[in-house]
RNA sequence: GGUACCAUAGCCGAGCGGUUAGGCAGAGGUCUGCAAAACCUCCCACAGCGGUUCGAAUCCGCUUGGUACCUCCA
C-alpha cells in the first residue's frame, strides 16, 4: 500500500495506523438496516461513511470484503419477555407475510441506496438466512459456560464472563454502574441479572416468526446476527466493524462479549463509529419520530422541507461533515451543499475542455502535486472527507484561471490534474453528477434550433424576443446563460 | 445518577502547540442589451475563567451550555 491510513478506534479512543490482519485484504462488517420502515435521513450516514472508506480502501489497493447485514428478525419492539418482534409486529398491522414486510422494506433501501450512489456491499447477509449459524453460536457460549437456559430462553452470563473478561471496555462502562443503573423492567425474572441479554428467545404463542431450536421454538437474540454473520464471512478476527454510535452500547458491546466467549477471540480490530444526524440538535430516530423519509427528501414532501433536494445534494452535504462529527439537518445547509456541488461539477466539465499548451506555469506546475497529496493526506487522516472538498474548492481557482486563459497547462499535467480531481470527486467521495445522460439528442437538437432564433433576434435587437423565449423556456425549468463563450443551457 | 463526547466568524464546517481552511450568506468589482450565472476581491472567529509554554482554537483544571448511550434505534 502506498498510504498510510490512520483510523480512530472507538476501542482504543485513538487514531491508530490501520494495518490490516492479512496485508493487501481488508475485511469490514457493517451493521444494517431492520428492514421495517422507509429509509430515511439517518440511515444515510452509516451508508455514506462505509461506503466512503469502502472507496478509499480499494484505491489505495486493498482488496476488501464489505459485508452489511439486513435485520429481517430478532429486533425487539420493547423489553425482553413483552416485546414483539419488529418485523412481525408490522407484518400483523399490515396483515403480510413477515417476509414480505422485509422484502419490501430491503427493496426500498436497496432503491434509494442506489440513488445515492452507494457500491454495494460486498455480502449483504439476512439474519433470518443465519439461523443455524447463530444456533451454533448460541451452543458454543453455553458449552463455554457463560450462557444459561431460562423458561426455554437462552441468557448471556454477563457476570460470569466479567470474572475473566471486561464487559463494557468498548463503551466505557464498569459491571458495577450498570447494575444500579440498568432500570427495572418487565419479564426480567428469567434473567439471573437485570444486564443479562438473550441470546435466544422463546416465541410466545402469537408471535409468527420462530425457528425450533433445542432450547425452544423461538428466535435469535438482539445482538447475536452480527456475531455470527461476521464470523462466518470475514474470520473470527476481522479488521473492521462499523456502525452507528447509538449502537455502541448495549450491541456492540454484546458483540464483542458474545465472540469471546463463543471464538475467544474479539471480533475485530478496529471499531469504527460514525455519529448521528440531528434534527434542531436532536438525534433523527425511528423512536423520537422526527425522522425524514428518503424518498420525502427527493419530493420536498416533508413538513421540514423547503424545497426537494437531490441525493446527490445529500450525500454531499454529509460528506461535508467529518463522519465522526454530528450533523445538524437544516434547509440552509441542503441548499448551501446543493450550491456548491454544482459549482464543483460545472468546474470538472470545465476541467474537461480545458485545451493544453506546450507547457505549464511554474506555480500550476507546483500545485498540481501537492493538490493530489493534499487530498490523499486528507483521507488518510481518519477519511477526512471535509478536507478533501475543500481542496477541491481549492482546485477550482485554477480550473478557472486556466478556463479564461490566464494559466498554460501541458498535455500531462492536464491529464493528472483531471485525474485527481475526478478520482477524488467522484471514484472516492462518490459523487455524480446527476443532471448528465438525460438529453437525448432530440431535446440537443431541439435547443439548439431555439438558441439559434433566439441569437438571430439578439443580432436584431429584438430583445422581446429574445427575452420571451428565456422565460418561456425558464418556466419549463431550462435556464439560459449568455457566457463569454456562447449560450448554455441546463434542466433544473 | 453513571458512561462517552461536543462547544470555532451571520449560518454550516475543517483544524490535533507556531505561517490561508473551505462552503453558504453578505459587501464591492469584472462580464452583460437586460437578466441570470460565473469569476475576482473583501469580511480574520475559536463558550467563560484559570494554568502549562517563548508561544494555545489546539495541552491541563474548573465553570457554563449542549448531545448521545444506559430500552428498540443508523
Amino acid at each position: 500500500m502506498n498510504q498510510k491510513i490512520s483510523i480512530y478506534n472507538t476501542l482504543s479512543r485513538k487514531k491508530e495506523n490501520f494495518e490490516p490482519i492479512n496485508p493487501l485484504f481488508a475485511g469490514m462488517y457493517v451493521c444494517g438496516p431492520t428492514v421495517y420502515g422507509d429509509p430515511h435521513l439517518g440511515h444515510t450516514r452509516p451508508a455514506i461513511t462505509f461506503d466512503l472508506i469502502f472507496r478509499y480502501l480499494q484505491h489505495v489497493g486493498y482488496k476488501v470484503r464489505y459485508v452489511r447485514n439486513i435485520t429481517d428478525v430478532g429486533h425487539l419492539e420493547n423489553d425482553a419477555d413483552a416485546g414483539e418482534d419488529k418485523i412481525a409486529k408490522k407484518a400483523r398491522l399490515e396483515k403480510l407475510e413477515p417476509m414480505e414486510v422485509a422484502q419490501y422494506y430491503t427493496n426500498r433501501y436497496h432503491d434509494a441506496m442506489r440513488l445515492l450512489n452507494m457500491l454495494p456491499p460486498s455480502i449483504e447477509p439476512k439474519a433470518s438466512g443465519h439461523i443455524i449459524e447463530q444456533m451454533d453460536m448460541v451452543q458454543k457460549i453455553l458449552d463455554a459456560g457463560l450462557a444459561y437456559i431460562s423458561n426455554g430462553s437462552v441468557y448471556f452470563d454477563v457476570k460470569k464472563y466479567n470474572e475473566h473478561h471486561k464487559y463494557g471496555k468498548l463503551s466505557g462502562r464498569v459491571l458495577e454502574d450498570l447494575y444500579s443503573n440498568t432500570r427495572a423492567l418487565d419479564g426480567q425474572d428469567e434473567k439471573q441479572n437485570p444486564y443479562d441479554f438473550a441470546l435466544w428467545k422463546k416465541a410466545s404463542p402469537e408471535h409468527i416468526m420462530r425457528w425450533s431450536s433445542p432450547w425452544s421454538d423461538g428466535f435469535p437474540g438482539w445482538h447475536l446476527e452480527c456475531s455470527a454473520m461476521s464470523a462466518k464471512y470475514l474470520g473470527e478476527h476481522f479488521d473492521i466493524h462499523g456502525g452507528g454510535m447509538d449502537l455502541l452500547f448495549p450491541h456492540h458491546e454484546s458483540e464483542i462479549a458474545q465472540s469471546v466467549a463463543a471464538n475467544k477471540v474479539e471480533p475485530c480490530k478496529y471499531w469504527v463509529h460514525n455519529n448521528m444526524i440531528t434534527v434542531n440538535g436532536q438525534k433523527m430516530g425511528k423512536s423520537l419520530n422526527n425522522f425524514i423519509n428518503l424518498e420525502q427528501f427527493f419530493n420536498g414532501s416533508h413538513p421540514l422541507l423547503e424545497q426537494a433536494y437531490t441525493a446527490m445534494t445529500i450525500r454531499f452535504f454529509i460528506l461535508q461533515a467529518h463522519y465522526r462529527s454530528t450533523l445538524d439537518f437544516s434547509n440552509d445547509g441542503l441548499q448551501a451543499a446543493e450550491k456548491a456541488l454544482k459549482r464543483l461539477l460545472i468546474a470538472y466539465s470545465l476541467l474537461e475542455k480545458i485545451v493544453p499548451a506546450e507547457q505549464t506555469d511554474a506555480d500550476l506546475a507546483a500545485f498540481i502535486p501537492s493538490f493530489s497529496a493534499k487530498c490523499y493526506e486528507a483521507m488518510n487522516d481518519d477519511f477526512n472527507s471535509p478536507l478533501v472538498i475543500a481542496n477541491l474548492f481549492d482546485s477550482t481557482r485554477w480550473i478557472h484561471g486556466l478556463n479564461e486563459k490566464k494559466f498554460n497547462i501541458s498535455k500531462a499535467d492536464l491529464e493528472t490534474f483531471t485525474q485527481t480531481f475526478s478520482t477524488f470527486m467522484f471514484d472516492i467521495l462518490g459523487l455524480t453528477n446527476e443532471a448528465s445522460g438525460e438529453n437525448t439528442q432530440t431535446t440537443e437538437g431541439l435547443m439548439n434550433l431555439i438558441l439559434a432564433i433566439r441569437q438571430e433576434a439578439k443580432t436584431n435587437k429584438d430583445f422581446a424576443t429574445s427575452d420571451k423565449i428565456r422565460n418561456e423556456l425558464q418556466k419549463l425549468n431550462i435556464t439560459i446563460k449568455d457566457t463569454k463563450e456562447g449560450v448554455s443551457w441546463s434542466v433544473e
